[in-house]
DNA sequence: GGCGGATGTGGTATCGATACCATACCAACC
DNA sequence: GGTTGGTATGGTATCGATACCACATCCGCC
């Protein structure tokens, strides 16, 4: 559209009978104006309509005053809350989140690195996928970064203690008296799952049982990952516990259970990582990741790192998981209990 | 960190031992260029692990090649699929997709216009919270802008037919014998809203029933809103069924009816507004929209505006919603019908 | 009376790329 | 043999802002 030459702090400063470096000063507010030319440039400013150009801002000054968040899984609402965390923590430095999502799909976390480094990101916080190429290259790059829930060597990691937070539910399945515990995972690959199942293999082993492999299952960090483990597990075999490792799993399972008539807890108890807000009130048993605090955090280093005033190291940061018992579990009487493999 | 200078394209040029200009044309595929001069300046790049500096490029092109999305509720799965459209719409043109969560809070539309407007977004996909301030600035600096999901005059809008979809739900419960149906909607102020209570009144109203005014309730468009409006609902009154006017309320309605003992559709009917990917297979009868389309028809719309091939209008572009029945809903008996009021 | 610092404003170069114009070669063609 | 047009490359100005350096007042104070 006629799209005509859009107004510069020139038209600006011609208009205030000012030099644009003048103009300049009354936005960012540097070094001294007197009130009557602030006063003439804002009303210029007013009257133009004029919005400065962030491109040349950001070109000249070296400084977008941006930070990417990149999440692998943006309708799983521990995303959107991680999201907050990052944004409140960057607001308050007045520095603006651009929010990608990569669906845990290695293409697209390639390509948005590449082109947010194109835009010159003041800095990354992402959540890796398969392996640490789009955290090389951002390194490479001299870009500052800090690595957000999944662990990583060699850069700064800010994530949960999934390891703990798995012991505790199984410790506290175990209490209860349960032994059949079937775990439902996410991906093999992805560290937090493996991380939760040695969680679990160390409370079952400490305790003095081995875990029942053929209970161990995988699948998507997604509902539909736990509906079909769900399906899977229940035709073969009948554990007293079921183990989701994240929230999107566990609804799956409820989804799967529902579908079977199989009841939470009277007919078969479950634990899980995380709440789902969709419930209002959820009856999960959880072990709760602090997903807010986790960007917040994350989004704090970050800052602190490319202002300068906390060098980039490979700190790993772990954040402790809640344990929230509600009423997905019921105790294994003895005359029910089954005996351990 | 020590961020020592960036490699830019003079020290490709350099170490090509060519002009800029001729790397700026590799990079870009623009004029000709001979097979082995290509080749050295791709060498150059490798070996440099050269970025572009897209702040440079866009301030001297006059494009971004990005387009801003500025949703409601990211964690409304109803948004993510919009993504999905949206994205899918622009890579296809070689696009950028900036993701904004407004969370319905004016002052972050605000803010990330304000911001966005700096950053010379070629484009904005919008969905209006309170009035229209923001979409007048956008249009003010010119700048192409295509308004998502809710009907606002004067701008080029791409949205579904509530009012459509609710009137289809609400004939479908009338035929099944419902007369007392308690419709639990979200904000008044919010147009979709209002056209879905529209649809109801129609559909009521040319079937010769007058609404019950008192099983209209207004609630967030949250699980919390649709917790606490069913909870209210049912404190006073008896609806045979209830109709969710969106995935959000019916997710919040299915809670409060799970922790009141009460059966869909046994106990009570429910048909709600759009899917909940968290349910796997869901049992509810809806009016699904189809937000991937929405998306991007409202982006190919948008990238046509941006490219000039189309003019920006006051177009009304209206999507069908379909009407998905399944096993939420129960007919109503003679024997057990009330009277209408 | 002169000096130092606070106050207030401007000029010019520059950030890193591309637009635009120019040049030069070579082959084909009438 | 000169014209035409495709091929290939370069020089310079410029996008819109800020960094950096300069300069001019004015005031207080030793």
């Amino acid at each position: 559209m006629a799209k005509k030459r859009a107004t510069t702090i020139h038209d600006v400063a011609r208009r205030a009978g000012v030099a644009p470096i003048t103009v300049s000063r009354v936005i960012n507010n540097s070094s001294y104006i007197s009130a009557e030319t602030r006063a003439r440039v804002e009303a210029a400013i007013e009257e133009l309509h004029y919005v400065p150009n962030g491109l040349s801002r950001s070109l000249r000054s070296k400084k977008t005053n941006t930070i990417a968040l990149l999440v692998s899984d943006i309708t799983n609402p521990f995303w959107p809350a991680v999201t907050r965390g990052v944004e409140d923590a960057s607001s308050e430095r007045a520095v603006n989140v651009v929010l990608c999502n990569t669906d845990e799909n290695p293409e697209k976390l390639e390509n948005y690195v590449n082109v947010l480094l194109q835009r010159q990101m003041d800095g990354f916080l992402l959540v890796p996928i398969q392996g640490d190429a789009e955290v090389r290259t951002i390194q490479r790059q001299q870009v500052p970064i800090v690595v957000v829930d999944r662990l990583l060597p060699e850069v700064d990691v800010v994530r949960s203690d999934s390891e703990s937070g798995a012991y505790e539910l199984t410790r506290y399945l175990l209490e209860l008296g349960h032994r059949e515990i079937a775990m439902l995972c996410g991906p093999f690959e992805i560290i937090t799952t493996q991380q939760r199942l040695a969680g679990f293999r160390r409370a079952m082993q400490e305790a003095g049982f081995v875990p029942n492999e053929n209970l161990i299952f995988f699948g998507q960090y997604r509902p539909e990952g736990g509906y079909a483990m769900t399906m899977d597990v229940l035709k073969s075999a009948r554990p007293t516990a079921l183990f989701a490792v994240n929230n999107f799993i566990a609804a799956g399972v409820l989804s799967a259970l529902d579908e079977l008539g199989l009841r939470v807890p009277e007919d078969i108890s479950l634990v899980a990582f995380d709440d789902l807000p969709i419930f209002p009130r959820s009856f999960l048993t959880v072990a709760a990741q602090r997903p807010y605090e986790l960007g917040w955090r994350a989004a704090s280093l970050l800052l602190d790192i490319i202002d300068g005033s906390t060098k980039p190291a490979t700190r790993d940061t772990v954040l402790p998981v809640d344990l929230l018992v509600r009423d997905s579990c019921l105790p294994i009487v003895p005359a029910e209990g089954k005996l351990t493999t």
